[in-house]
RNA sequence: GGGAGCUUAGCUCAGCUGGGAGAGCACCUGCCUUACAAGCAGGGGGUCACAGGUUCGAGCCCUGUAGCUCCCACCA
């Protein structure tokens, strides 16, 4: 029975079909196995926020291609999946919705009633999520799953939590922090966004205490006057040193504050002093304790100034500024503002500007979690791709300050702190405590506050392994292998799970990381909902297949850059899977009754066939080797090309007249090599486009064959089927194919007409070579009783001319020969050859070229020079013959 | 202020330790050849940003310049 396929690939039919059936299979499901060598990858959970975007796409593509190539080759492979609570993300999200949709705000609901509505949140989009995973064709560990906020990662929250405060590696403090107005929490530095900001400089001036001077000043942010605690000028600027030591005054609230001097102060910026309010600038919060100066805070958690602003209090900080410089001009203290640009800090997430604000919270300290993190790297044992990310790495770890974990948040991690009710005491502790350790008292109440986000994903390389037990797949699976993510992410979670793996694990969570970029629109423009030019992979795929999708993420791109998607790049691809498919479909149509089975009888290999399965193993070993090394877009354009360009355009049409003749004794083995060779193709391609490589493997496989091309062993080269003989004689018919080609249509030669062919070769080999590919010139280039001569006798000047290495091919064409025009197209390969056989002599004659090069660079030379020679000398014959005429 | 990346055909981009400039799309010519018109055959098109340097040899290594992009950063 003749297997028949449909004319067009069809996803539709497809690739839904077969993820059921492997997962049915179990395939993805990676054992215990101390007979085979662990390969693991996390996956970075996605936020249950939202949807997926072409990041998460490119992201689970990476992932999955490593993934199915090394299950392939024999590791017990797993891909852990997840997603990670995202908690400032979805608490927001909740809150809109509940108000959008029940008219309640948080209070209103309470602690309790809030948490309810946040996990029927993350179940109905956490299910979501998973399922458009699942359409990637991503070969995950379903049943290991994990969810950052599931019971046993809470468990490992709460252990290292409770480990780095007996470590004293995590403390709570009153710090300077980056308060978000907006979302009503505190944010770490990371997620703090520099931004140019246009705005005014204003020059104003404090009265000085008992001397009728002003010290003037310049300053951003004259709502923050009223948390002024200093004023200083450098200690080096003459201008200003007999007002240091002296007292200004801050006006409306009347405050008596020291003129200082601090070597912080820029002498040429504005009027060379600054205002020292270390209540709401960094900057000045180092300078005030070096002065030993107080803080004062003016500002609400809302945004609104607080009571300590005179009459200002109760405005928002945004209208205050403008009222404040207004009521300091009626006293004579303003002078001038000025256009300036300076960078603020906004929060990551909202966009809106971010308040530096002392509270009180809870921090990880950095210093000692540091050291090993970059030790990791400069001794080499973290190994970064691309390797420039390396130095992004160490640059922030090496600057790096002091996490503050704890966020006024309620869906998340909650700080697992609790504080006596009666004697104030404060317990860190795994379990709720019965009663205050030190005055015995029952009743004590916990940390209102949750953790960062980061804080549990930090974590993920082991707590989704059963950390802090001590599990089987913990001692198998980690460390893991290799961490694939986008480099936007490399200080919010890669440099903490490095760090965290080490002080927690003692070993570094996995071995290498590697960074892609970010997938952009067509334009180059960074895809985001307000430009609304976002592209959902999902709409792709419905329409076109997740192999395709695949595909197009990964061809043409490498790690270093960030790739452009644009719309039509997917249409084009879509033909390459429809050029697989008809492919296969030409190889069951010449399969008939029982398939053969693929393995090939090498003593009756036509020198095509051993030509391709040479090519095969070539292209095996690049592969491979592209993989190793994640060159993706090269591994996957190399097999693009063997299957179109040599498979499909030259190895099928040599086959072809095999196949039609019943009787061909060689009939068999061409089959089989067809069926082989596209095989192997297939699962050398199945890690990039692991849909449709199965759906043909499914086709073609016969008995011996493995169930599914997902378990198949990866393609090791062979030696036995290395044959470059055959791969030189058949590139020289193929040579030979193409100028006749190339002649006639430069000819306009009807591709209907046949046309005799003269080929003339003085040497026996190459005419063997020839008569060996004599039928080729019959069913390739549309030749008639071709002749094969040693020389070139009796050919006269009604013939064109194309010369190949060794021999000379003559087509008479009779009225059509212009002997101008062939002499013009003669001096141009003339002058082409030349160049040529210059270029590699006056290398092959350089003594320290001979020297210097690789053997095989000048073993390729000296084998280019024997072919061009020749040409060139058959070249310069012809032309003489022509110009005779 | 510090750092990184990019600049290759009209467009989008490959080019892996230096050794005859590539792909896809677009364009031109000819073909519905019984796997595929979502196709086949053939073709045109590039001082590899610029200027120096190292080398027998540079798109690739070094220095500098210009333009674009990004990251980090407590000059108010």
């Amino acid at each position: 029975m003749k297997k028949e396929l449909a004319k067009n690939y069809d996803h539709t039919q497809v690739e839904d079909r077969i993820y059921a059936q492997w997962q049915k299979a179990g395939y993805f499901r990676a054992e215990v196995d101390p007979s085979r060598l662990p390969y693991t990858i996390v996956m970075p959970p996605p936020n249950v926020t939202g949807e997926l975007h072409m990041g998460h796409a490119l992201d689970a593509t990476i992932q999955d291609i490593l993934i199915r190539f090394k299950r392939m080759q024999g590791y017990s492979a797993l891909w852990l999946p997840g997603i990670d609570h995202a908690s400032i993300s979805t608490e927001v999200k909740v809150v809109d919705k509940m108000r959008e949709e029940e008219n309640l705000s948080k209070e209103d609901v309470g602690r309790e009633g809030f948490l309810e509505r946040a996990w029927s949140w993350k179940h109905t989009y956490g299910d979501r999520i998973l399922t458009q995973i699942r359409k990637f064709g991503s070969s995950c560990d379903w049943s290991r799953e994990r969810f950052t906020m599931d019971e046993g990662l809470n468990r490992a929250v709460v252990e290292v939590f409770v480990r780095l405060y007996e470590k004293g590696l995590i403390y709570r403090g009153e710090r300077l922090i980056n308060w978000c107005p907006e979302c009503q929490t505190t944010i770490s530095d990371a997620e703090v966004e520099h931004k140019d900001n246009e705005t005014y400089l204003y020059y104003m001036k404090y009265p000085v205490k008992d001397t009728g001077e002003y010290i003037h000043f310049a300053t951003t942010r004259p709502e923050t006057c009223f948390a002024d605690v200093a004023v200083a000028v450098n200690p080096r600027d003459p201008r200003l040193a007999h007002l240091v030591g002296k007292t200004a005054v801050v006006p409306f609230v009347n405050r008596e504050i020291p003129i200082i001097a601090d070597e912080h102060v820029d002498i040429e910026f504005g009027v060379g002093a600054l205002k020292i309010t270390p209540g709401h600038s960094p900057a000045d919060f180092d300078i005030g304790k070096r002065h030993g100066l107080p803080v004062i805070n003016v500002m609400n958690d809302d945004g609104t100034l607080n009571a300590n602003n005179a009459e200002f209090g109760g405005l928002d900080r945004f209208i205050a500024k403008d009222r404040i410089v207004e009521a300091f001009g009626k006293l004579g203290l303003f002078t001038k503002k000025e256009r300036v640009t300076n960078a603020v800090g906004t929060h990551e997430r909202c966009g809106k500007l971010v308040e530096p604000l002392i509270k009180l919270q809870w921090f990880v300290r950095m210093d000692e979690l540091a050291k090993p993190a970059i030790h990791a790297h400069t001794s080499g044992e973290l190994q970064v791709f691309p390797p420039r990310f390396g130095k992004v790495y160490m640059h922030w770890l090496e600057n790096i300050r002091d996490w503050c974990i704890s966020r006024q948040l309620w869906w998340g991690h909650r700080i697992p702190a609790y504080t006596c009710a009666s004697c104030e005491h404060l317990v860190v502790a795994r379990t709720t405590p019965a009663s205050c350790p030190l005055c015995g008292h029952a009743e004590l109440t916990q940390d209102e506050d949750c953790l960062d986000t980061w804080f549990s994903s930090a974590l993920w390389p082991f707590s989704t392994l059963g950390w802090p037990d001590e599990t089987e797949d913990l001692k198998y699976f980690y460390p893991t292998d290799t961490l694939v993510t986008s480099y936007d992410i490399l200080f919010f979670w890669v440099v903490r799970m490095v760090f965290s793996g080490l002080e927690h694990m003692g070993e570094l969570p996995f071995k290498h990381v590697i960074f892609h970029g970010l997938v952009r629109d067509s334009k180059g423009r960074k895809m985001s909902k307000t430009l609304g030019n976002g592209v959902d992979p999902l709409v792709l795929i419905n329409e076109y297949g997740a192999d395709v999708l695949r595909l197009t993420l990964m061809i043409g791109s490498s790690l270093e850059q960030d790739t452009r998607f644009d719309h039509k790049k997917v249409e084009t691809n879509r033909t390459f899977l429809n050029k697989i498919w008809n492919a296969t479909r030409f190889i069951l149509m010449n399969i008939d009754g029982t398939a053969p089975d693929a393995t090939v009888d090498i003593s009756r290999l036509t020198a095509a066939d051993k030509w391709i399965l040479s090519r095969v193993n070539t292209l095996t070993e690049q592969v491979t080797d592209n993989l190793e090394r994640y060159e993706f877009g090269l591994a996957l354009q190399n097999i693009m090309d063997f299957i179109r360009d040599e498979f499909c355009d030259w190895y099928i049409e040599m086959v072809k007249p095999r196949l039609y003749n019943e009787d061909d004794p060689s009939r068999k083995v061409a089959v089989a090599a067809l069926q082989a060779v596209m095989i192997n193709s297939m699962k050398l391609l199945h890690p990039f486009m692991p849909f449709i490589t199965e759906e043909v493997f499914q086709s073609l496989k016969s008995g011996t064959h493995a169930e599914s091309i997902m378990i198949c062993a990866w393609p090791v080269p062979q030696n036995n089927y290395s044959f470059p003989r055959e791969e030189r004689e058949v590139g020289l018919i193929k040579d030979a194919v193409k100028q006749i080609r190339a002649l006639r249509l430069s000819k306009d030669v009807a591709p209907s007409k046949k046309v005799s062919v003269c080929v003339v070769a003085e040497k026996q080999e190459v005419r063997a070579v020839f008569e060996n590919g004599l039928a080729f010139f019959t069913t390739l280039a549309g030749a008639s009783g071709v002749h094969i001569r040693p020389d070139a006798e009796g050919i006269g000047g009604d013939a064109v001319s194309a010369v190949v290495e060794g021999a000379v091919i003559y087509i008479p064409l009779d009225e059509l020969v212009d002997p101008e025009k062939e002499a013009a197209r003669l001096e141009a390969e003339r002058v082409k050859l030349t160049a040529e056989v210059a270029r590699v002599d006056k290398m092959l004659s350089n003594e320290r070229f001979l020297a210097g090069a690789r053997p095989e660079v000048v073993r390729a030379e000296e084998a280019k020079r024997a072919k061009y020679s020749d040409m060139l000398s058959k070249v310069e014959e012809e032309l003489a013959k022509a110009c005779n005429r």
